[in-house]
DNA sequence: CCGTATCCTCATCGATACTG
DNA sequence: CAGTATCGATGAGGATACGG
């Protein structure tokens, strides 16, 4: 069945096709949703950020922090106070109507991973 | 809320971001879920997905669809018997498990389009 | 029609060193 | 702690030409 799923005739991808490119290009790259993951469960200072995504350095974590902020999913604050400063992210509002994108992408991330362990079985959906 | 929804903990999204990073290396990329979309409509030969596909090259095609493949999510016919040879890809049973994470991203980038709109700033398309 | 081979460019990403 | 600057490797992706 083509996208959106009541269409009507042959062509009708068509239209589902650039709103998937058009998510892909924002949230498409290595790190953009798992700093969204990141962030799901509460604020985080950098540092901390940085240990949760593993992996991830201090150049592209500054770098996709600054994109995911221009495009408003997440805020950033900052504690001047304070002697070593202390900056913590948030998962905006808008952030967080990423959360069924990310599921359908954690579910199936885990059904992929069943599917390679026993790779004769047929999947259920 | 962190991923798994229910979950416990404050190191509860460790996992999810697994699967999560699994279906980005899988599916990441600019080709794969467009092409995915591309055949959900029905069995396409190369042409016709390549037509369908806008923009992608003859190149890109071949190889995603080689990658698609041996990932199990669509298959390969040929039909030799004819004067140009025809090919035609199907998507395969396990590459309609990839339905829902098509329809979040199609959701959400309608819903980004029309939030773009709205806020009358951010990005250039 | 269905690709492959070759060459090329450019964005992405990592490592390292450094600053406020 | 919270970044930035610089360099370099890698490979994704495009253009073109050609083969089965």
């Amino acid at each position: 069945m083509p996208f959106p799923s009541s269409a009507p005739s042959h062509t009708a991808c068509t239209g589902a096709m650039r709103s998937v490119r058009d998510s892909l290009d924002l949230l498409g790259g290595k790190w953009k949703l798992p700093i969204i993951v990141g962030l799901s469960g509460g604020p985080q200072r950098f540092k901390q950020l940085q240990r949760e995504v593993a992996g991830i350095t201090a150049k592209m974590l500054s770098k996709e922090l600054k994109e995911l902020e221009i495009n408003g999913l997440i805020s950033r604050h900052v504690q001047a106070d304070a002697a070593p400063v202390a900056v913590t992210y948030t998962l905006a509002a808008y952030g967080h109507t990423l959360f069924p994108v990310i599921e359908a992408l954690h579910q199936w991330g885990q059904l992929h991973r069943a599917h390679i362990m026993h790779a004769g079985e047929v999947v259920a959906a």
